[in-house]
DNA sequence: TAATGTTATGATATAATATAACATTATCCG
DNA sequence: CGGATAATGTTATATTATATCATAACATTA
């Protein structure tokens, strides 16, 4: 991991991703097991597309990835395998960007909040209750039942502005 | 204004329209008019059309009424207008709907929030400095420039929990 | 008011994203 | 095994958004 005087410690720490892909292929294995439900070759494979991109990406990005190995890929296998991650709370849909990227640590809900680089197109999730509480508390108070949230900001992160 | 028991009051109050669209277009006009830019007849139409439906639309049922009365409309014709009324600051763009819909308040900036009913499709906008200053927080921690934020939760509306 | 630059709109085409609908294959479970 | 359910294959199409170039309206200055 490169080092930079100016980019904050918590940023590049957030960046970290280390064994991110295996790790996160393990726990999803174990998830659907738990779950008894099927990550069924496609959609570990899907997963795996999601990963190895290390940013968000488009399902038409992910389908030509796909294609190159599995010829017989059109959108709705696509679509379906997405669709079916995003449930089991694998991969996150980022809806300013119409693309996906795979959950940090998924097994226990949680609300995702993203921080989106407008330059490089990175994004980086963060978890916060606060966000997630006061929503929750202005959904209640106002009578709404809540069923999903959807936080996502953007700018440059630290390295763009370096640049 | 029909009244229920059930239903919180701060909603019932949140959705008192009253006579929003004419105010909507007085603020506009002011607030372009104060930036020197120009209100055209097209993009007022516009703007019209989006609060008439009181509850996000999107850029294509818009387009379609913008047709009966202007035959010339194509899908350059409202996006220009919609990305200019967004721009200023007129109308909010739903992420999660791909739709739009009227600032309740308008001119001066502000973070949008957004309560969406899966059941109706109503979008209430909600003023929270709460959330806005949390996610700032976190930003300026990570080092992260800030440019625009998108808050929406959806679920259902009390109306619709009735039902 | 003619020349020029700038902003807005017209018009056509196409890109990018997403789903419908139905056929076929694989897996589960009695 | 055999019937039910779930997953994938396949084709077509719907929906959302932008690129591109041409023309028109408006603004500025000479």
């Amino acid at each position: 991991m490169s080092v930079s005087k100016t980019i904050p410690v918590a940023w590049q720490r957030a960046h970290d991703h280390g064994q991110c892909i295996a790790r996160a292929m393990d726990a999803a294995a174990r998830i659907c097991e738990s779950r008894g439900i099927r990550l069924t070759p496609l959609r570990r494979r899907v997963l795996e597309l999601v990963w190895e991109n290390h940013k968000p990406v488009g399902a038409y990005g992910l389908l030509d990835e796909l294609k190159r190995e599995h010829s017989s890929a059109a959108p709705p296998t696509i679509y379906r395998a997405l669709d079916f991650l995003v449930e089991q709370g694998l991969v996150h849909r980022i809806q300013s960007l119409n693309a996906y990227v795979g959950c940090n640590d998924p097994g226990h809900s949680h609300k995702g909040m993203f921080l989106i680089c407008n330059d490089c197109g990175d994004a980086l999730e963060i978890e916060d209750k606060g966000v997630a509480n006061t929503i929750d508390r202005f959904a209640s108070r106002l009578g709404f039942l809540l069923t999903s949230q959807s936080v996502e900001a953007a700018g440059l992160c630290p390295g763009c502005q370096e640049a």
